[in-house]
DNA sequence: TCCGTTCGATACGTGAATGTATCCGATACG
DNA sequence: CGTATCGGATACATTCACGTATCGAACGGA
């Protein structure tokens, strides 16, 4: 009745590995065309080549695979955008740092649908919704360093409070242009408009756009 | 095999009517609860107290019965939001309104988890995605007037361009923070990042906030 | 009040997706 | 190279949700 779980020995290991890697991938692509509500554990692994014998030897439900996915893939993406922000010398300008991280956060519409199918299951469910807010924290934390950083060179406004406000607004901005994004697929659009919101709230207002570039 | 379509006579009506709404409030409950993607037609026949016949009899599809419910409410809201910008005289200061808008959108938690629900829906299919942009054009006009014609007691930041943009900006706002209350489910913390948002952005960085109160 | 229509309930057949139990081939290790 | 274990495929039973067809009751009009 219970499925025997194998003694955490480690044996064989590799196999393992490759498809459960694949399962994740396919569940991405599969996840981003037709939403994770509407998709069934066999369209999974028709994607990914393998029979649900396989599925069920790796993960106990779609939730369970949905979730890891999310956490593999938002770690990564955390860790290439605390990179970018960190990489420039602690003298950089801000503008220049707003350029280089809308380039990486905005580039894959498929994220950006799996992302948000994530964001409404987390919505109903605390435990997940904690995790996610976990992620954004970490985020935050990296944006606000940066700007504490930068403040020298160039002080925010007021209106924002400290870094941490500040990155808060950042976050926000984000996730309202992706909103947009993800209703009229124009990624150069919603580049241009992050780029304008975020200059908006972080120079100050009689500073002219551009000009440290 | 075809269901027998009524001919358009209007004859017994009334009945017809109330169901449909029952119906339609009901699936409103258990969207906000359940999500869209998790939410069968029975179930919401069972909370709205019919059997699935009425439903057949009223909707060809869930997905139907969410795009009517959709923007039943959205036209409701939107109305709202107009009404709320319009109501105050020419010339009213840009904070008073975004406190009172501010009260109008944030209110509801179980609108915004389907709203967002049907933003997920809608990013997959370029119809009714097509009905949500319409929607947001519609808000973002009603802002952007509102803008304009307060133009003369509060400038825009130039860094924001037109009315138009500055209302595009707005919007943003409001879905970024949006993300962040669909999480933690801080209503008030919410309205309070989204106030000092639109602060931030729509006056200018060296008026100090709250000063036209 | 009576009648024809319409609305919604019930019953039924069907297909799909699920989870489990079992089996066979692949793999790591001695 | 042999072997024990592991990973994935296959087959099965079951549950669930769906859509349709039919029936009875409520309703509106005369």
């Amino acid at each position: 009745m219970v499925v025997r779980q194998p003694e955490p020995t480690g044996r064989v290991t590799r196999r393992r590995a490759r498809t459960r890697a694949n399962l994740l991938d396919a569940a991405f692509a599969v996840f981003a065309a037709k939403g994770f509500g509407r998709v069934s554990i066999e369209e999974v692994c028709d994607a990914a080549g393998y029979s649900r014998g396989a599925f069920y030897s790796n993960f106990a439900s779609l939730d369970e695979l949905f979730f890891a996915l999310y956490q593999e893939r938002a770690d990564l993406i955390a860790q290439q955008v605390a990179d970018a922000l960190a990489a420039d010398g602690p003298d950089l300008a801000v503008p220049a740092s707003v350029d280089r991280v809308t380039e990486v956060l905005l580039l894959d519409l498929d994220w950006l649908l799996v992302k948000t199918d994530f964001l409404v299951h987390a919505a109903r469910d605390a435990t997940v919704a904690q995790t996610l807010l976990e992620h954004r924290t970490r985020l935050r934390g990296a944006i606000a360093d940066r700007l504490a950083r930068a403040r020298g060179h160039t002080p925010l406004p007021a209106v924002l409070g400290d870094a941490e406000s500040a990155a808060h607004a950042v976050v926000a901005a984000y996730d309202g242009v992706t909103t947009q994004l993800l209703l009229d697929k124009d990624v150069d659009r919603a580049r241009g408009w992050l780029k304008q919101l975020l200059t908006a709230l972080l120079t100050d207002g009689s500073t002219p756009p551009g000009c440290s570039e």
